[in-house]
Parts: structure tokens; C-alpha cells; sequence
DNA sequence: CGCAACTTGGTGACATGTCAACAACACCGG
DNA sequence: CCGGTGTTGTTGACATGTCACCAAGTTGCG
């Protein structure tokens, strides 16, 4: 491998302006989530994905597809937030393989309780950081990297 | 808590994609990584952190708030490298308390032989993804948000 | 000086994530 | 309908990260 191309002074300010933003984004989201609702990102994650589907029930494979999650991460993780009685566990209907993940309704005050708090935490640390301009620029870029990365065309729009 | 402002069309576009393209990237460069290099992400960062110093050692304390990192963590993560050659630990002569890294021969072949394809990566994955304004908007975003997260002014430019 | 308060780094217990292996079932071509 | 092949979800061992606590050393003030 011959001498790549280093980034320039844009190019590194950038990169790792990206990886601390990242670093401290993810801190103060997840403290302030874990104080004020009990919950850790994964979590929330979890419950918000379940709770946006129409029957709050997902199939586990659906679900780790979505979260870009290993099955077996998934699967932990649901025990665990069985035990706490924030979710639960059915068989699937149509194959006799498959689980699936159902919202409590104590997950779902879970996740309803904590919305209004985060999205809030969301917007102080950055989307009101951003101009409208900066957002929508954010927007486009992020599309164009993942479909970069899922090897499908990115979205015009 | 009222009814909280939520996020538009756009700001949910970006905030998603921002998420989505953060786990994609990492997966994505964390493999690339450990299969060229060996090294995890985090182990290539202390490397390269240390590597950039002019004598390449640093105390623990000065590494692990460079790195946003607990001391604790860094302290395992240390004692895990050690045991693998990367770095050594060496008492501090001015601190009694202290301990400094200091990168091993072993160390630096490792960062020297990762650094040009985790670059090459980082390239391919991000940043030749973007226009020109576009890395400078991520740069100043960036610098912004972390300037918010740290509450110290964003440089301006 | 002498002592209280802080800083530094390490440790063990525990929470979380990864990896490889597995059992149960679905699917499909003969 | 049957047997090989792939999929689904679980499990256990292990790697990594977090948290509370501690021992040793430093610092600053009376």
C-alpha cells in the first residue's frame, strides 16, 4: 500500500469534530435519559421502535434488522427488559421459530413518559444548535453515506 | 412537562440519518479495521492518541480526558494492551500517584501499519462521500455542538 | 509543620455486547 | 413426502464498559 491521501485541515476537522460531537452527544443524551425516565439508550430505542409500529409488536429478527442489532445482542437484551416487565415474549403465529416482542403497558408509560424529555434533550444539544440550512445539509449527507454503506443508491430527495 | 416541540420532517430526516449513518460507520469501519489491523477502534485510538505526542507517552489522566473516557475504563483498557505488547505503564517522576503510557516498538508498527487503510476508510466511507461544503458544514456544526456540550463558546470558524 | 480535602489510578462486582454453537423449524427440489 | 439447506432465536463463554470504593500521594490552609 503506497502513501494514501492524508486528510487535509477540512478533512480532519471534520472527522474529528464528528467523533467528539458523537462522544459528548451520546454522554449527555444518555445521562439525562437515564436520570429523568430510568432508561438507557438501548432501551429507549427498543420501546420508541416498538411503539411506533400500529400493534406495538414486533418480530425479534424485524426488530434487530431495524436497530442494526445482532440477534443474539437483541435477544439479551429483551430478557433483560423482560425481567423489568417492560416488554414480553409471544410465539409467532406463522412460524413456529419466531418470537415475538410485545410493549407492556408499563413500556409503553415507559416510553411516553420519557418522550417528551428527550426529544427536548435532543433539541438543546442539537437541532436548535443547527441552522435550518445545517440540519437539512445533515439530513442529505447522513442519507447519502448510509446508502453508500448499504451498497443501495441514495435518496434524491 | 407541556406538549414539547417535536421534531419536523426535517429535523426527524436528519436526526435518524445522523443515528443511522453513526451505527452503519462504526460497524463498518470497526471491522475493516480489526480485519486489516487487529485492533479495535478503541485500541487504535490510544495508539494513535499516544503516537501523536512528542514522546510518545502520556499520563493516564491526560489520555483519558483527551479521549472522553472514564479513568476506570481506560485503566482496564490499558492493563488489556499491556498484556498484548502495545504499551507499557511507567511511574511518573514529578507524581508519586501517577502512572504514564508510553507506546512500545510493538505499539507504533501497529498504528504505522493500520493508519494508512483506517485513513483509506474513513475516506471511502465519509469523507469522499461529501462535497467540499459539505465537510466544512459538518466541521462547524461539529465544532458548534461541542462547544455547547462543554459549555465553552464555539470557535467561530 | 500538620491535617483535611482533593486527585490519581487501580480493583472487583456487575451490566452489557460479541461470538460461535446449537435446537427447532421452514423451505424447496427431487 | 422427504431430506438437505437455510433461517430463527437462544445460550454460554468471553470481551468490554460502568460504577462504587479504596490506597497512596498531593495540595493548601491554619
Amino acid at each position: 500500500m503506497d502513501e494514501p491521501r492524508w486528510l487535509d485541515e477540512q478533512e480532519d476537522r471534520a472527522w474529528r469534530g464528528y467523533r467528539r460531537m458523537r462522544r459528548l452527544l451520546d454522554l449527555e443524551l444518555a445521562r439525562e435519559l437515564m436520570q429523568d425516565a430510568g432508561l438507557s439508550e438501548p432501551d429507549y430505542d427498543v420501546l420508541s421502535d416498538l411503539s411506533e409500529t400500529p400493534e406495538q409488536r414486533l418480530r425479534l429478527s424485524e426488530l434487530a434488522d431495524r436497530m442494526l442489532w445482532s440477534r443474539s445482542r437483541l435477544s439479551h437484551h429483551i430478557s433483560r427488559m423482560q425481567q423489568r416487565g417492560l416488554v414480553t415474549r409471544e410465539e409467532c403465529a406463522t412460524d413456529g421459530r419466531g418470537s415475538v416482542v410485545v410493549l407492556t403497558p408499563a413500556g409503553r408509560r415507559a416510553v411516553e413518559a420519557a418522550a417528551p424529555g428527550h426529544v427536548a434533550a435532543v433539541r438543546r444539544h442539537l437541532i436548535d444548535r443547527l441552522t435550518p440550512a445545517e440540519v437539512s445539509a445533515l439530513g442529505t449527507l447522513s442519507q447519502r453515506v448510509i446508502g453508500h454503506l448499504t451498497g443501495r443508491p441514495a435518496a434524491e430527495h
